[in-house]
DNA sequence: ACTGTTCATGCAAGCGGTTGCATCACCAAA
DNA sequence: TTTGGTGATGCAACCGCTTGCATGAACAGT
């Protein structure tokens, strides 16, 4: 049916080893020869199929991203988008294909379908799925993961950004631009990402100091809780918020009661999404490179996967983007 | 080194080709062999090789969802993002695989890749890479566009939603609302996409009204585009906006000018993104149901990695969601 | 001229499944 | 009993490529 290396081998007069030898380029072969099977790939259109030479080598040339979804917005996420890009990048210059699935919405375990049954020479995680009991499973497979998980074993590579130092950098500025009483805004308590960056939060400001407003991430929900912070007699003149959303929740609140920002009310926010530039005022924002992240990620992936070896930790530190939220207290 | 479904057969006492049926279930198997074999593959913890499976049966088990995207952003917009969770959702469902590559990105041709060398059973298009020197290539490969394709050919297999009567319930909501100069705002017109939602637009105005502001898809761009118009002694008293960013930039423009969404200026936007919600005011939208698209898109390919036939094209209808910032002409 | 290397290539055994055909046991119908 | 059918399973080829080992030619060293 298809194009064969046979067919190949027969039109250039040699055997298909020698074809394949000339495809994977590692053995040497008579100038000669080589262009002859060249010239005989190209008149047949040959393309060598992936599944048998993956059969044979015993690598599927393929990873796996593993995505933690229970809505379809997860995905619109930038810190998975971008990753996913960047993962995508690093992927295609080796040649790799990157595939994806969603651990939340299947039935039995993807993960271990995913490396059991050889779809993949590797997988980056979410940190939620990195549990005690799959990691066993794993056993040496090839790994990732993309945040820092919650059980840290000093054999786990991961890659992630410095949520403490972001928050710190988010204060001290907030700080130095003349508010003095900053509440953290939003996130569930139970991420991981969410508990460092109120650590960062709380050990920037000093031993018990400090309002953190837990919401469930919604934009409702943090409008409401800001809502009711801010008509308090002592309230807060600025806020970190865990992400874009909670901020859009606070800016609303702001303007039903008045309140400046700046001026009034400071304002950073983790996450640059695109929008962030333009809403009114514009965002200042704790930065998070996580193209880099998801190279990165790729990078140590691929390492690992040549070497078997190469375990690491990588942390990356945020930036700060300051913007009109967070100018100098009390100035308009 | 794995366990291969020879050692199954041993431990169960048959042959290989008996554990092969039994794990397929498409052949007449005794109940007793059957619970022998399902025993040992549990005992040995057996899972298939799909790269080996792949290669005796001739699917590879995955599809392909090519993105063409230039930069990392491209990913978070919604309509991929959503569309490409639904379709991993119906992938999951049959047991496929999800490969995405991204076709702006790459050297040679990704699309032609993955289905010569076997890497997909089917792919999902974006209407971009539909041409014709590609199509001669696919042959009768299976695929679906997911939008609608430039060069419409009646054997091409396109999901989309109508962006003509989208951007027609748009303009009529907007007299309805007792707006009386509407005008489109942004999008490269190169786009088919913005081509069709302009000819929508100019079709409910009848002909040759309105004035169609062409921008390059930037907020920024969106802004000063507004912000001319809205200077001029006959502004416009609504828009009709290509996307969020460019509702975004309007929002801008009106409040450095005072003027008052709604009341002095109607606003409607496609996308239904999850921030449209609350912006200042809350964007009427324009909803398209990108998750349902996507669905649609993985069944029909489905439809036709099975039967390779099926032919069809699918539009779906785009739904208003009017919000605060399309109320009443002349209200505050 | 003889031997040891090196280079270029062929041979054939895998990789781990699937599947058409053959086989055999068992049972019903004639 | 003979014949035909059917259900359960084995045999072995095959999917298309990779790779260790064998072979043979060419060449250099002595």
């Amino acid at each position: 049916m298809a194009v064969t290396i046979h067919d190949v081998a027969r039109l250039a007069g040699v055997n298909s080893s020698t074809v394949s030898r000339v495809i994977n380029g590692k053995a040497t072969i008579s100038p000669d020869t080589k262009e002859r099977v060249y010239a005989a790939m190209k008149e047949l259109d040959y393309h060598p199929n992936s599944v048998a030479r993956s059969l044979a080598s015993g690598l599927s040339g393929a990873i796996g991203v593993v995505v933690d979804a229970r809505d379809a917005d997860a995905f619109s996420n930038v810190f998975f988008s971008r990753s996913l890009f960047a993962i995508e990048k690093v992927a295609q210059s080796r040649g790799y294909q990157v595939l994806i699935a969603n651990g939340a919405q299947s039935r039995g375990s993807t993960i271990e379908n995913l490396m059991k049954e050889r779809k993949v020479d590797g997988l980056i995680l979410p940190p939620t799925t990195v549990r005690p009991s799959l990691m066993e499973a794993v056993g040496d497979f090839p790994y990732v993961v993309l945040g820092t998980p919650d059980t840290l074993r000093s054999d786990t590579c991961w890659v992630d950004n410095n949520n403490e130092q972001g928050s710190e950098i988010a204060v001290r500025h907030l700080q130095a631009m003349g508010y003095q009483s900053i509440a953290y805004l939003g996130g569930y308590q139970k991420r991981g990402f969410t508990r460092r960056r109120v650590r960062g939060y709380q050990k920037q400001l000093g031993n018990g100091e400090g309002i953190v407003l837990t919401t469930d991430g919604t934009v409702e929900n943090a409008h409401a809780a800001t809502l009711a912070v801010l008509r308090q007699q002592m309230r807060p003149d600025a806020f970190v918020c865990n992400d874009n959303l909670a901020a859009f929740g606070l800016l609303k609140a702001c303007r039903e009661l008045g309140l400046s920002v700046p001026g009034d009310v400071g304002v950073v926010a983790f996450d640059n999404y695109p929008l962030a530039e333009y809403t009114d005022p514009p965002l200042s924002i704790v930065d998070i490179d996580t193209s880099l992240l998801g190279e990165q990620a790729a990078q140590l992936l691929f390492q690992r996967i040549d070497t078997h070896s190469g375990n690491q930790q990588i942390m990356l530190s945020a930036g700060l983007i300051p913007r009109l939220s967070s100018e100098r207290k009390g100035k308009p």
